[in-house]
DNA sequence: GGAAACTCTGAATCATGGTTCACTGCTTCC
DNA sequence: GGAAGCAGTGAACCATGATTCAGAGTTTCC
């Protein structure tokens, strides 16, 4: 035994890890996964091609981390909203504001995670991810319900068309920049997902 | 002036990319686009790989008339129904009926123009084919408003949302075949789909 | 029949972009 | 200090699949 990797030097392996990641991320939001080459996406971390196979061992698997970290942090703030304060349809009012507005912030990324072409294993993420959105607006749409705010339906498919119903209303925004008309958007966008769901008009 | 096309050779060589265009629709249903290469669609039409490009330039172009003409099909349909007979709230009803329907029976098809990866000249295709669903939709969202059956809301935004939710739902049937479910899954759509539009709960 | 012009073939060619690897240089530990 | 082992490099390699093209087979028309 003549070398262990010293903890300095497993925390710098890390953050080179990392950052290739936040580096692949912005490449992603920027061209798309398309035209994100693995020269591309080393450049922009300024390494070498070869060296992101020490961190991944393919590119689909360094896709897929994007992908998931992306991802994952859209779920988590659309759960802590969800699951958050207020009546049912209060929180669903609230989650399309959130998730809309996040997604007019960060353009590119949202276009990639909701719609852009993608290698099969992105896709299948995709999948999953939206499956878990749809599991998230089935629960409050249950809970309104349950509550009586909301009409007797079937929470399954309610919660599969205010997913694609948003992200629908979003790709054609997230394409043509009108920064001023994003309010009106909102406002409109929140009016249809909650006729809806069924909740009383306000 | 030795040689002409004679009548029947023109209408053998029309023939023959007819041929073509159905069997890459075939195998597009079959397999998706990332796997339909030019040699299987060559090989499904029982001819050489070569020969494809004398009926189109590039594979692009071929993708781009399949899905041109199994996108125009299903626009045709939907507008037939929705300027058809009956109220606006009738004809919605009908199209969401007819258009799930038609999408179940054929579900390889339908996978491939809504939602299967595919290179970017199909997928500007798809945003084209999305952005004349949602004109349809507008439509008849607007005469329900003119007659009063529906409440005041952006016809616009309505049919974008009308769009994806419609999508989303039937993209995971058209992956796990249920069926039995069918009638069922039917009808909570056309439900979340009239509550959306805010046609008043049949 | 036969020259001209075309269609069809499929193996060779080409382009793209992911992946490998021999080499350089750094880190560890005795 | 120096041997052993790892990280980083980037040019070469390779796989895939679209595209080309020289030759073979057809069709047209005199």
């Amino acid at each position: 035994m003549a070398y262990r990797k010293t903890p300095a030097e497993i925390s710098r392996l890390e953050a080179a890890r990392e950052r290739l990641v936040a580096c692949a991320t912005s490449v992603v939001a920027e061209v798309g996964w398309s035209q994100a080459s693995v020269t591309a996406v080393a450049a922009s971390a300024g390494i070498a091609a070869g060296s992101v196979y020490q961190h991944f061992p393919s590119k689909a698997a360094l896709a897929v981390e994007v992908f998931r970290r992306a991802a994952e942090r859209e779920v988590e703030v659309l759960g802590d909203v969800l699951r958050g304060p207020g009546d049912p349809v209060e929180r669903l009012t609230r989650a399309v504001d959130v998730f809309a507005r996040r997604a007019l912030e960060n353009r590119g990324l949202a276009y990639a995670l909701l719609a852009a072409p993608a290698e099969p294993a992105v896709g299948a993420e995709r999948l999953d991810f939206r499956r878990r959105y749809r599991a998230l607006y089935a629960e409050v749409v249950r809970e309104g319900m349950a509550t009586g705010q909301l009409p007797d339906q079937n929470a399954e498919i309610t919660a599969a068309v205010l997913t694609g119903a948003i992200g629908e209303a979003l790709v054609d925004p997230l394409g043509a920049p009108d920064e001023n008309a994003t309010e009106e958007l909102l406002a409109d966008l929140t009016a249809a997902v909650l006729r809806c769901a069924g909740a009383p008009t306000a």
